[in-house]
DNA sequence: CTGAAAGCGCTTACAG
DNA sequence: CTGAAAGCGCTTACAG
């Protein structure tokens, strides 16, 4: 309980009875010319002494503070563990990830909106020196036109789920592709010939509901008489159950509903409930990313089952390999992470009136 | 896109034509003695430069880095939430939490066993000198034995839901008592009288799960002709399902249930579905949080909505009530946070059979 | 093989 | 009313 001050390197040198530059050098491990007795001396010292490193200030000195900024809220269990996979991977290199963002779990932000915010944000984070930043797809689009401002100052980032007209940094998306082709593969093998797309809001920063849906689009359209047509949330992204509702009993008629994730698969089900359909019996329904509500639904939900952590682990990765030196100036790099589809109870066989209507 | 280096105070102090010293004052918001007149010319350089103070040096400085170490995990809904009231009023005082944690969701760690990754984290923290410290309960446990050491670096501590047996820092709890009598109230009113306790695993980082318990049973003991028994998971916390078929089949035949988180309150639903009981004709449950799952299950879970984001906030506020300095030697404070019950489908009048077996 | 000195970009007494 | 100087606790050339 003693109110002895925080050790410092002095401290350490003078125990050890070396210089600060000796005692710096060799705690760095950089054990140089020294020999093994002096480097034995030092390293006693300091941890006889409880000396730990004010990070303040190598910080402030090499340029380094091991820190990264993660621009990504915990909303749902995809994002959560992703973030848990950049803390795994960056605990790992002796790294801190800083994390911030907007809103909560029932005020969400309107990000296009509210961009000033998000600059604030980034700003908070650079103001502590971050070495490098991991972005989600609004944050992204929040930081785009600061991108000169980041790069001349040559901080790292990379940016989860997006996809940019034109890439100006390391991103790490899911492989959209081969996730629809399954996809559309199993819906078609049962027969489904009539397919409902529902997106999200698609807005600028949804670029991943955008590809999602258009990789799907294409994937069914090899089939010769097989049909999709697609519906969009509005603006708000806030009426999923009315454009489900809407979807379901209009002219088109679907035996199957493709949703861009598993929160559009849920208001499908609402709607499904709405309007007496019964699935898989009436209607199948896939999902997307496999949320933690996903298995627990009734029926449980067939879905697309991402890869978060590993998605997370991969930023984090492509953060620390920017960083590490080397790589400064080799060129932008999109990681896809593959995604694995879930067979459960939402989906069976096209109904056999299917041409009713 | 200019590779312009970060401007620095002297570079503003230059343009404004005065000494460093004074632009320092000036920009802290420490008018002085100054005239007008130059403040402005200051404020305006600083703009024009686009400068933004290196808050890694002015933390050496001043021995503030406005950053507040926040250790807990984005694991179920009401830390989440959590998590977002300590962000929210921690940005509006410009402060920024740094959130670390253990392990991830689907590998929950023993905190009991690792407590030396504890340490480690709460170094990686000290080492960023972050101003205090907001801890969940597990955390508090491996902290309490470094007390002394942060005491002795003066780092404030506020801790969430943990009651030490002799407390050592301000603390945010939920009012337990008022929350049991309310639950017991409830069921003895709907006639009631074999009232069974689903409890944790109360270990020694659980302590709201022990006050929970003993709160509850104490607020039906006062009814002459109920009786209330109590069962507790094992070490791991993972034979929830387990304990509850044991407490619903065995001698007692409880007719409610009153779970100790919604966690709990989900297995005892399993349970009763393996049993054929229904809820709540045959069974009554009450949980505790209303966790996001709550309201979806079947049926809607009877339980005590905790204010987890009023939680954050606390926390947050108490840490910078004692970081404004005045309060730094006031006693510590035990805030508590109402909670409300919440009157869903689970809970119904005991059978009137109730004295079968 | 080791150390004295300068410097990182600020803040803080202190002097005028 | 304002500025020159010392200092925060490290790291980094550079000298010997």
């Amino acid at each position: 309980m003693s109110q002895s001050r925080v050790p410092r390197l002095k401290d350490v040198a003078e125990e050890a009875g070396v210089s600060v530059s000796a005692a710096s050098k060799i705690l760095r491990g950089d054990q140089g010319r020294f020999g093994d007795a002096t480097c034995r001396r030092v390293l006693d010292a300091a941890e006889r002494l409880g000396w730990r490193r004010n990070l303040l200030v190598s910080g402030i000195q090499t340029g380094r503070t091991q820190t990264v900024g993660v621009m990504i809220p915990p909303y749902d269990s995809f994002w959560i563990n992703v973030l848990s996979g950049i803390h795994h991977r960056l605990s790992e290199a002796d790294y801190l990830p800083i994390t911030v963002w907007q809103g909560d779990l029932d005020h969400f932000p309107n990000f296009e909106a509210d961009e000033p915010e998000g600059v604030r944000q980034i700003n908070r984070l650079l103001d502590r020196r971050v070495d490098a930043l991991i972005l989600w797809p609004p944050f992204s689009v929040a930081y785009h036109d600061h991108l000169a401002d980041l790069a001349s100052k040559r901080v790292p980032v990379v940016v989860i789920d997006h996809r940019a007209d034109e890439p100006y940094c390391d991103s790490v998306v899911t492989n959209e592709a081969l996730a629809a082709k399954t996809v559309a593969k199993h819906l078609l093998d049962l027969g489904h010939r009539r397919i409902a797309c529902i997106s999200s809001r698609e807005s600028k920063s949804q670029t991943w509901a955008l590809e999602r849906r258009q990789q799907f689009e294409r994937a069914v359209s090899f089939h010769d008489e097989a049909e999709v047509r697609s519906w969009r949330l509005n603006h708000a992204g806030t009426n999923g159950v009315e454009v489900a509702t809407e979807l379901l009993s209009g002219d088109f008629r679907p035996t199957a509903v493709f949703a861009v994730s598993d929160h559009e698969a849920q208001d499908v089900y609402d709607a499904a409930i709405l309007l007496g359909l019964s699935i898989p019996g009436d209607l199948s329904i896939v999902g997307f990313a496999d949320l933690d509500f996903a298995a627990g639904l009734t029926p449980p939900l067939s879905t697309v089952r991402q890869r978060p952590r590993e998605i997370g682990v991969e930023a984090a990765s492509l953060v620390l390999s920017r960083l590490s030196g080397d790589q400064e100036n080799l060129p932008l790099v999109e990681s896809k992470i593959e995604a694995d589809f879930v067979l459960r109870e939402s989906t069976g066989p096209a109904p056999r009136d299917a041409d009713r209507g």
